[in-house]
DNA sequence: TAAATCTCTATTGACTAGATAGGGATTTAG
DNA sequence: CTAAATCCCTATCTAGTCAATAGAGATTTA
């Protein structure tokens, strides 16, 4: 199960992605618009920030914008950052690999080779897609 | 992630299927073979048994054995009663569906189509794959 | 009948998730 | 200039979960 602070995050992008290149929107108003939390809001935005997911403007009139174009930001990349490594275990994360801790024999490990698959398999998807495939999908729906 | 319970219990699974057809096998000695603390593998293999993954046999020679063929046992199935639903979100979770708390309306939500296509890719994954397959692997390997 | 097992309930410590609070730093519109 | 509006940071709290442990009761069969 992805967090709550991954719904927040993802809600907030999308609405990012929604206004297009209107300048940059205040957290107060993603907040009220979305039902998030304001101060916690704050701190995802922050977060996503770190790897340039979004771009913070200050002072008055200031606020954030996606840092790149909707269609290279992927849910993938999102969820990383909020929830850490796709993968169901450390031995076959590919952007955070770590040996089990316990592990004899990792080559080995039957156990292994499943949650490998099995990563790969969920990657795909959420590498392939991004906020402009969603923002796109809601635009269809006539919820735009 | 999966939890540290799943990790055992798909050890001590796998452990069954390699001893073959060879009677109960006492919860002591698959702790020790697997280095597994004992009184957590026995509230694990309880709970193994509620669904008919395992079976037990009581009284001095006891001990566990599989419930079924081993290639009828999924890692999905563990999987499912150790950590829950494979799925990322309940709302798109097929054998424990619930709507998210915060929902506006499913059937337009731009995240839950994500979701639901990464939770069919896992399931696909791991649901063909099981201890039998598991076991085979460990045996071609020569770990067995 | 007693040894060896399963079964159950309760508790503990460490850690994380989700949320809140308050204030300091920075920018830019006016 | 300067002050309003923002970002930025640290600390704290509560509730819940994970992993593990303990102890005793129930059941079976050699």
């Amino acid at each position: 199960m992805i967090s709550q602070k991954a719904r927040y995050a993802l809600r907030a992008l999308l609405y990012l992605a929604a206004q297009g290149d209107t300048g940059p929107v205040q957290i107060s108003e993603i907040a009220e618009s979305e039902k998030i939390p304001r101060k916690f809001l704050e701190a995802i935005l922050l977060e996503l920030k770190k790897p340039g997911i979004v771009r913070s403007h200050r002072g008055r009139q200031g606020g954030y914008s996606l840092g790149r174009s909707a269609k290279d930001i992927s849910f993938a990349d999102v969820l990383r950052v909020t929830d850490g490594p796709l993968a169901l275990s450390p031995c076959v994360s590919v952007m955070a690999y770590r040996k089990c801790d316990d592990c004899f024999e990792e080559s080995v490990c039957a156990i292994r080779k499943a949650l490998l698959a099995a990563r790969d398999a969920t990657a795909e998807i959420l590498e392939s897609r991004s906020l402009a495939t969603a923002a796109q999908q809601l635009k269809r729906s006539g919820a735009l």
